[in-house]
Parts: structure tokens; sequence; C-alpha cells
DNA sequence: TTCCATGCCTAGCATGACAAGGTCTTGAAC
DNA sequence: GTTCAAGACCTTGTCATGCTAGGCATGGAA
């Protein structure tokens, strides 16, 4: 997969995760992984440092967990976060909507 | 629009754009522009440092025309550009999809 | 004559995903 | 007992790439 299609869909996916409730960096790429069908794969050198940039925007709040002697830092779509997902979600409707046009995928 | 989501699709845009016979550069953007119905605007200046690449890369070929007074470089597919071509549009068709299964667009 | 549309170009900037490195724990395999 | 994969987090620096903002030139309409 061509990383840079990721652009600007990154934060979305992350965001569409968090919809059902919260979770956790590794879990997140794990989701994204499986729902995905192996189709997006979200690396860590590019999810972490998305996750604080979306932590200190305000579209997520974290804390800290431990389960089985594993700490977990557990995120949670706050307000603006969930405004933001709504947008993103129009956009990349929008966007790709675009793209199938030229292509000639869809009418 | 989020200038981002542009990112790896570019090309495959204009390649596509060149699938029906040559065109050259202005006429590439107001292709995209009206076929997409406004969702997408090549810029001019991210349009002619794409197609200088992808020349560069042996995917197009130019000459230039004149009509009416206007110089126009006209851009054609190579063979190496419809195999361009091809790979792009089955990595948009692959990741779309992977997108639109985490949104839950589709099936 | 002014202004817009047409038509091309480039230098430099900002963004953002990634590679590659690091740390720590648990549990299974050997 | 040790090794190794999986789970879980992090950061520095690099590189690709689209865009801003500028430039130049022509034709035709107002």
């Amino acid at each position: 997969m061509d990383p840079k299609l990721l652009a600007g869909t990154l934060d979305l996916l992350i965001l569409e995760s968090l919809v059902e409730g919260r979770s956790y960096g590794y879990a997140i790429a794990q989701h994204v992984r499986r729902i995905s069908e192996e189709r997006i794969l979200l690396k860590e050198g590019s999810l972490y440092p998305a996750l604080h940039k979306l932590e200190r925007a305000g579209a997520l709040k974290a804390d800290w967990g431990e389960e089985g002697g594993r700490r977990r830092k557990y995120y949670r779509l706050t307000a603006a976060g969930k405004k933001a997902l709504q947008a993103k979600r129009s956009m990349w409707a929008n966007f790709s909507g675009g793209m199938n046009k030229v292509l000639g995928l869809e009418s």
C-alpha cells in the first residue's frame, strides 16, 4: 500500500476506532487491520504521534490503565472529537466520491 | 478539501485523465474538476511538478503544440504509464475499500 | 485599456507518515 | 533457565509531496 494514501485519513481511522468506546494504541491498530481485512496497517511510528496530536488538539482524552501487568494508555473521544469525526467522515465521502467519478467506478 | 487527501492519488488522477488520449496541464485540471463535480481541484503548483515527475519517470511523453496562438504541452501515456495506471487504480480500490469497511460504508 | 481566462513554470515552505531505534512485561517454547 | 514472540509504549530524524506565492505570456471581451 502506498503510504501516502494514508495521509489525511489517519486521524479519521483513529477517531472512528474510538466511536464505540475507549481503546488504546495497540488495539486501535489491530482493530483497523482486522476490519479493513489487512488492507490498512497503521504503523507505530505514525499512530502514536497522531494520538498525541489528537490529544493535544482536544479531540481525545487519555488516561493510563493496567491490565495483567500491561500498561495501557486508554483514549476516548471528547465532544470536539465527535464533531471532528463527523467532519472528516464527510470529507472522505466527498473526496472518495470524486475519485470514483473520475475513475468511472460509480455514478 | 483537506489537501493531504490528495496525497498518493494525484498521479492516479493525471494518468486516468490521459487514458482516452493526449491532453495538457490546464485541460487535465479542468477535466478532473468537472468530472469530480468540483470535488477535486488540482492546483497548478502541484499539477505541473507532478507532470514533470511522471515524464521523468517515463510514464508520460510530452510534446509542444500550438492552438490559436496558445502554447500547450501535450502529454500522452506511455506503455509504462498504462501499467502504472493499472497498479495505482488497484491500489486505490484496495485502500478505499478498506477505508469504507472501517467506516461501515460498504460490505 | 483593463481584466479575465488560458497556459506554462519554479523556489521554498509546511506537513505528515515512516524507518529505526529504544524500553519494559508476560508467557510459551526450548 | 533462557530465549523469543507478542503486547505495549515512545521519540528522533528523514523524506516525499502538495501548496503558496510568485513570475511570464497571449487572446479576447468589456
